[in-house]
DNA sequence: TACTATTTTTGTATTAATTACAATTTAGTT
DNA sequence: AACTAAATTGTAATTAATACAAAAATAGTA
């Protein structure tokens, strides 16, 4: 998995026009870096203890920013909390597992965005599969 | 769009094995025949007006019984409020105008699991896409 | 019909995620 | 250094949803 130096990251934050201010850059860093799909509270945790001191709510707007900016891209899982995904990366789809929790990325056709009725204006995607993962199939044959 | 008749609804449920209480069968009764993929707050509302003294709960109660059973699916379009659909129809996408909030039924391809990697046991699928609707567009240029 | 067990509903309290917002701090610019 | 704008903080509020125990309704059976 590509690995974002902070050097990138920062080139990434100028590029869109906004500052790269130190908690700013660590909510990217986080999102870029461990592609799990993190919820908000877990980037908190994260950048909470990385330095002291941190709020919440510049967690959050921090990543209202990114999302602002389209570098990162909200996904919601099925479970009423919002995800983050690096959004400057090939467009792909998602998969859950309903037995370990774990978010997959998955391949997106290509020409997807045809399967809306004419004369809709489609400007994003998302495709969702919910299921069990091959780690989980295994277990579960396994008993 | 298919109605559904109080006499067909009392039928799903039954089929199900779950007891068609009057709330019950009030909520099942709403998402049926009102689709617009409404979200638990205004299922309460139109039960609220129909019954007096109904608890918000039983409307949870209501929806959590009938996804569990297969009649409901929950559908998350982007604002962390679930939605519910009916789970009996031909499987479809969806479509969330920016504009106007509304919410459209589309074409969902045949086989779409197919695009989950293999090893992975699809369950279920979800394809929603974002954008602006053709009355939208049109009110949009007419500026 | 009356009794009992089970299901459904209620109502209140609680949780969890997120937002609002005013005050403070920090950083960039003249 | 002084000024301006942006970023951060912290607290309070909001909203959707859940937990749970008590009360009410219902079905099945004696």
């Amino acid at each position: 998995m590509e690995i974002f130096s902070e050097r990138k990251i920062i080139e990434m934050l100028r590029q869109a026009g906004i500052r790269p201010s130190i908690h700013r850059l660590s909510v990217l860093e986080y999102v870029a870096n461990n592609r799990t799909h993190p919820v908000a509270e877990e980037i908190y945790e994260f950048i909470a203890s990385k330095y002291t001191g941190v709020s919440k709510t510049t967690v959050y707007n921090s990543l209202h920013t990114l999302v602002e900016a389209q570098i990162l891209r909200p996904l919601e899982m099925g479970s009423n909390t919002t995800r983050y995904d690096l959004a400057i990366q090939k467009p792909h789809s998602h998969f859950k597992c309903k037995s370990c929790g774990k978010i997959f990325d998955m391949n997106l056709p290509a020409d997807i965005d045809k399967m809306a009725a004419p004369g809709f204006r489609v400007e994003s995607t998302d495709l969702h599969f919910a299921g069990v993962c091959p780690k989980c199939i295994k277990i579960t044959e396994n008993k």
